[in-house]
DNA sequence: CGGTTCTCGGGTATCCGAGAACCGGTGCTATACT
């Protein structure tokens, strides 16, 4: 079928079913990709219309839609959404908050045709009794929504993002499609590569956000730094978003803050979700002025006016970061943005990111994978070794990344080229972590140097995602104090941005940004490191491949 | 890694300071109990 028919038909789609006049540029060429059975993923803001591209999509070829989504609460939000257009055809959802019964009929409206849409948790997908109902269903598109949680979730607290590359291959590997507001190229090339998409179209879409203010306050003291953040709200219109690290600091500043006369609430997932409820319609609503709040408060949080979002305690990185930062003036208005920095605050992101593997259960698994005659399941082999299912399920994702097993039909395997010991195993483990912990640890990093950049911020985050600002942004704490600095445009640079190359100790890297005297290069086993050029030159560190 | 709380000895203070111990984020789902 020739393209431009194609998006005559989608446009018709969204005109009939969803009641949409248009379709912007980067939702037409994800859904023609997709029509013509090419994977995509899509890098867009949240207020791009991204879930537009898979309900057009999912109409258009035949078969039916599974929309993998992270929370309970967004999925029912989709739904409603489809629900609500004026012509669309039926969407379901299977989990665990719904009846048996429900979650029957669901299936039954599937099976017969009469729904096009399935949402579903990965969790749901780790169920071989989930997959091989999918398989006798006709699934025409696979749609990962919040795509930047197979990155940042899979490796540790939801291993079955990890999975879902096997379960796409298990369903004859429909046509793909990744949806995400936030990702680095080190992130991007993740999901590409954790799910097995081939040969994806990469849409990405603008990741300034020029009506944004970006600031950093440094502070010696946590005292200070407290006070700082409060003071600022004050002054700052509302309504807006503190977000700190721990849940005790987000109720102690909701208490602050409401001491100081604000409509102020703390929100975090050890919360009764009947409060988590009451707090983000409240703040939908305009019913409160401020939220502090864990990094559980947001994705999914669509509000026009949020005017601020302060942070008083860093991120793990810069893709959360951005994407926390991203809830501030999405109706286009002015917004202030501030990171409240002290050093010290860098050491609990690195607690978070240490993560030591427990040898004694990795030789406990490598000793039942031996005995075993077929794959086992990771509920039996959590059983087998007497450890809890999550913990085992994180050890065999590191044994997956070290080769040293394989996942096969029904469960898990030893690799067909692992020959080793259970203690070599236990070493192969941790050295995959450690390795993990060295990315991990160079995000912090590009934190960190966010931070303490006197240049400008704008050059600095954007510079992260890929794109290169030319000019200082002018709308930055370091452009209003004169610091920042215009970057020349390098004449025949030899170490383009996105150009591979190899470091005499660290292998194969990517390099992400550049600057006048130095540049960032992404290697795959330890992470982002910034070069200094002179070095490069001196010490001969580079060579371009 | 850093911040907070707990514990204990010194020496006799309606207790102070040092050092040890402990804790820290994100959600799904299954299961046991009202």
């Amino acid at each position: 079928m020739p393209a431009h028919s194609t998006i005559e038909r989608a446009r018709e789609l969204a005109a009939e079913a969803f009641g949409w006049d248009e379709l912007r540029s980067g939702q037409e060429d994800a859904i023609t990709a997709l029509a013509e059975g090419r994977d995509a993923l899509c890098v867009m803001p949240t207020a791009y219309g991204k879930s537009a591209i898979y309900q057009v999509a999912g109409m258009l070829v035949a078969g039916q839609t599974v929309v993998v989504s992270p929370l309970l609460a967004l999925q029912a939000d989709q739904m409603a959404g489809i629900a609500d257009a004026p012509d669309a055809p039926a969407a379901v959802a299977v989990n665990s908050a719904q009846s048996d019964s429900r979650n029957e009929d669901a299936w039954r409206s599937l099976a017969v045709g009469e729904s096009e849409f399935i949402f579903l948790a990965p969790e749901q997908l780790a169920k071989a009794e989930v997959v091989e109902r999918l398989r006798n269903s006709d699934v025409s598109l696979f749609v990962v929504d919040e795509a930047h949680c197979v990155s940042a979730w899979g490796h540790d607290f939801r291993p079955d993002y990890l999975r879902l590359g096997t379960i796409i291959e298990r369903l004859g590997h429909p046509v793909t499609l990744a949806l995400t507001a936030t990702g680095a190229p080190p992130v991007r090339e993740e999901i590409v590569e954790r799910l097995g998409m081939r040969e994806p179209l990469v849409l990405t879409r603008g990741f300034d956000r020029p009506n944004l203010w970006l600031g950093v306050t440094r502070h010696e003291s946590e005292d200070d730094k407290r006070e700082a953040v409060i003071d600022q709200v004050q002054e700052l219109p509302k309504p807006g978003l503190v977000y700190v690290a721990t849940r005790r600091a987000a109720e102690e500043y909701a208490q602050a803050l409401a001491e100081r006369g604000l409509r102020a609430a703390a929100y975090h997932a050890g919360l009764p979700a009947k409060e988590r409820t009451r707090v983000h319609e409240a703040f939908l609503d305009d019913e409160i002025d401020v939220v502090a709040a864990t990094s559980a408060f947001g994705m999914g949080i669509d509000k026009p006016n949020v005017r601020f979002v302060l942070h008083a305690a860093v991120t793990e990185s810069l893709d959360s970061y951005y994407q926390e930062i991203g809830r501030a003036g999405r109706d286009g208005e002015p917004a202030t943005i501030e990171l409240h920095y002290r050093l010290e605050d860098l050491g609990l992101r690195r607690f978070f990111a240490a993560k030591h593997p427990d040898a004694t259960v990795v030789r406990s698994i490598i000793t039942a994978l031996h005995t075993a005659e077929r794959p086992v399941r990771n509920t039996d082999l959590a059983k087998a070794v007497d450890a809890n299912p999550r913990k085992v399920s994180g050890l065999v994702g590191l044994l997956h990344d070290a080769a040293v097993v394989q996942r096969a039909r029904g469960g898990i395997r030893l690799a067909s080229g692992f020959d080793g010991t259970a203690a070599d195993a236990a070493r192969l483990a941790d050295e995959q972590a450690q390795m993990r912990e060295r990315i991990d640890e160079s995000r912090i990093e590009m934190m960190r140097g966010y931070a303490e950049t006197s240049g400008c911020r704008r050059q600095y985050l954007l510079g992260y995602f890929g794109e290169r600002l030319d000019e200082p942004c002018g709308r930055c704490d370091s452009c209003d104090a004169g610091t920042s600095e215009a970057a020349d445009a390098i004449a025949d640079d030899p170490y383009p941005v996105q150009s591979r190359v190899r470091h005499v100790e660290w292998g194969e890297g990517v390099v992400m940004s550049t600057e006048d005297d130095r540049i960032t290069v992404f290697f795959e086993s330890e992470g982002y490191k910034v070069l200094a050029r002179e070095a490069i030159a001196q010490n001969d560190l580079l060579t371009t491949l």
